[in-house]
DNA sequence: TGACTAACGTACTAGTTCGTACATTAGCTG
DNA sequence: CAGCTAATGTACGAACTAGTACGTTAGTCA
């Protein structure tokens, strides 16, 4: 008998754990994205999976930790989508800003991400505390924003008085703000954040402002 | 009888329309912001009150308008102080400085205002849109960064493709981040944003940037 | 002062939701 | 190929939770 025929013969599906787990991650992350922590729903989790309920429990243990797996998961994409940041051989003002657009594209195209941060602060990061995983994960980025700046201060391109973890605060809260209060700010203001014809506009701005502060002249502190 | 006498009667409770409702909004506001729109417990709101659960449906008709109600308070808050800010004196730095403070401040210490905020745009603004209040506010804010790029702008001390909306929206997402994601950017960089030993720190920070990119040189578009 | 209504309290329910006990089977391993 | 275990499915329950039916009382006003 053939591999189709068995796949045939139950119903399409093959036992694959691995394919489950992440079937299931996929779908927790949509849920959990679309309404929150308690807003989401097991059964609905599971009812959208090709599984059921009893392997989100038997795999993950509960809906607690099924959330610090998908952070977990989420956290890892950006994470290795920084270590491919390959800015070294540009000058200084073109390496920040090289960083600051990609920091601004991945924010853009992970919406999702985006919207379980908001939630696990909501939480008071309390699942990003009790992962073993997120604890030491470090920030690619973070090594990346030091080398440049340190070559900037040195030649004298920079002011001197820039902390590395400030400058990606400064970069992410603009990136982060954009697409997390997309919907109360364009419904105060009537301006959408996102909008594809304005998305050059706000990624531009992005980069003039940390430049402009990075390069500004400043009173001694 | 003394009216005192009537409040021991009745156990020490009188009454009271309005402070009922203020009551209840208060309590509310802080269940919300802790535990997000589906972490909130009415029973919960009601058993901090004074009141039983009986006067939330009473009053505002259920969960949905009441943190609708909550949404329309916090925003009127922020509204008041924006209406406030008084920096037509000043020179256009100086006064885009302060305004800059202002939000900075408010922000500060209004960490529940911020995660009322953050739980809205998770449900996709859909209160505000169904609020007749909060639709058309307006913000005082604007109007003040109008008339201060204006001048700046005719005096030539900024630059002159700078608009009004997109600098609040400038502002506001460094005081917001700092603030809404202080938790998971705590977790993370092991760095607490909110640190009163930092706050001079990073309330400069936000004037120098934001003044850095409105007077620095930048290529005609 | 009597009666009318806004304000309030109690007790309950219908529906939901996380989690689990119990039963079954696929597929590997010796 | 026998048997063992990881993987999976079904059915159910205990607890919670938004919302309500019904009853009571304070305060005002004719």
């Amino acid at each position: 008998m053939t591999s189709v025929d068995e796949q045939a013969r139950h119903g399409g599906r093959i036992r694959d754990a691995a394919r489950t787990q992440a079937e299931i991650l996929d779908v927790a992350t949509q849920e959990f994205a679309r309404a929150g922590y308690d807003g989401a729903r097991v059964d609905e989790i599971a009812a959208r999976t090709r599984t059921t309920k009893r392997m989100i429990y038997y795999y993950f243990g509960g809906k607690e930790q099924l959330f610090t797996a998908v952070l977990e998961r989420a956290y890892g994409v950006i994470r290795e989508a920084e270590q491919q940041l390959d800015v070294e051989h540009l000058d200084p003002v073109a390496a920040i800003r090289r960083l600051a657009e990609v920091t601004f594209d991945h924010h853009e195209a992970h919406p999702d991400f985006i919207r379980l941060v908001s939630i696990e602060n909501i939480h008071g990061a309390e699942h990003i505390a009790a992962s073993e995983k997120l604890g030491k994960i470090g920030s690619p980025a973070l090594d990346v924003i030091r080398r440049i700046l340190a070559a900037g201060q040195e030649s004298g391109l920079f002011t001197a008085d820039v902390d590395a973890v400030d400058l990606h605060a400064m970069i992410s809260s603009f990136c982060f703000f954009r697409v997390a209060n997309r919907h109360t700010f364009g419904a105060l203001f009537g301006r959408d954040l996102v909008d594809p014809a304005q998305r050059e506009h706000y990624r531009t701005m992005l980069g003039d402002m940390v430049i402009a502060y990075l390069t500004a002249e400043r009173a001694a502190d």
